[in-house]
DNA sequence: CTCAGTGTTCAGTG
DNA sequence: TCACTGAACACTGA
């Protein structure tokens, strides 16, 4: 589920459900992996009773802003999500933490991998993980010109520099692969040659991507018919788009999917 | 049974 | 220090 669109998405939601309520009662999950850096107990100990005033995203982190101190700080991992209903017993398998609001609405994270990650922090914006990402697609994208030289430091394949999460923040494998798709990139291409021309495309493209995405509030379904996003995964009959082969590779640690034919 | 996966981190290397 | 690579982490489903 988790790259920006889905945890923008979430984000969203979350926001309804909570946004401006009181936490009458929160459950954590007995989960030394996914909590961090705060057990279970201390977690509950801590948000009840406060008031949630908004949620915050950046990149593919999200956190929720309280009427007091510490703040829950969220991350997705690979299988993390949101649920939201209205009773204990519809409390979804694998749940980490349970929030319910004084009017009795609930919402659920839950994440049956287990790389997701509940931390609890004074301030999520300058401490640890949030302050190491780079910009956001959404919040933060760079001029073109300003993102040419960021990436002229950077000798490693674009594919990999896109998924660097200090670079671009909220970019995953997904997201960086229909980016160089559509901007027609190879992805082994070292960062620092791309040209001023390509840079401004491959801009233009991951806002583009993230936006759209955002709009249909990350429904795959609803994603461009075009978009190599609804053929990546046709590995074995040799999928096609446009008439053309779509290879997979191993680049940056991830599978790649992409199109030589299209991407130079 | 084996492997890869919408992610992050850390050890090891250059 | 920095940039980069590859393995590890935990679990599910093809």
């Amino acid at each position: 589920m988790p790259e920006l669109p889905e945890v923008e998405t979430a984000r969203r939601l979350a926001e309804r459900a909570l946004g401006g309520k009181r936490l009458v009662a929160v459950a954590a999950a007995d989960d030394r992996i996914v909590y961090e850096g705060v057990t279970p107990r201390t977690f509950i100990k801590k948000v009840t009773g406060a008031r949630v005033e908004c949620v915050g995203r950046r990149g593919k982190q999200m956190w929720l802003e309280l009427d007091r101190r510490p703040w829950p700080l969220l991350h997705f991992g690979m299988t993390g999500r949101f649920w939201v209903y209205d009773t204990a017993a519809d409390r979804p398998r694998h749940w980490k933490v349970e929030l319910a609001c004084d009017d009795g609405v609930r919402l659920a994270m839950t994440d049956p991998r287990r790389f997701g990650r509940i931390r609890l922090q004074h301030d999520p914006l300058s401490d640890k993980p949030i302050a190491a990402l780079g910009f956001d697609p959404l919040l933060d994208l760079p001029r073109s010109d300003v993102l040419f030289g960021l990436l002229g430091k950077r000798r490693g394949p674009i594919k990999a520099v896109l998924l660097d999460q200090s670079l671009a923040a909220g970019v995953g494998n997904w997201i960086a692969d229909e980016v160089l798709y559509q901007a027609r990139i190879a992805p082994r291409r070292r960062a620092c040659d791309l040209s001023a021309d390509e840079v401004k495309r491959l801009r233009g493209k991951l806002s583009a991507i993230v936006r759209k995405a955002v709009d249909v509030e990350a429904d795959k379904q609803r994603f461009p018919r075009t978009w190599l996003f609804h053929k990546r995964w046709g590995k074995q009959n040799g999928a096609t788009i446009a008439g053309h082969r779509i290879v997979h590779e191993t680049i940056g640690g991830r599978t790649t999917a992409w199109v030589p034919k299209v991407q130079r």
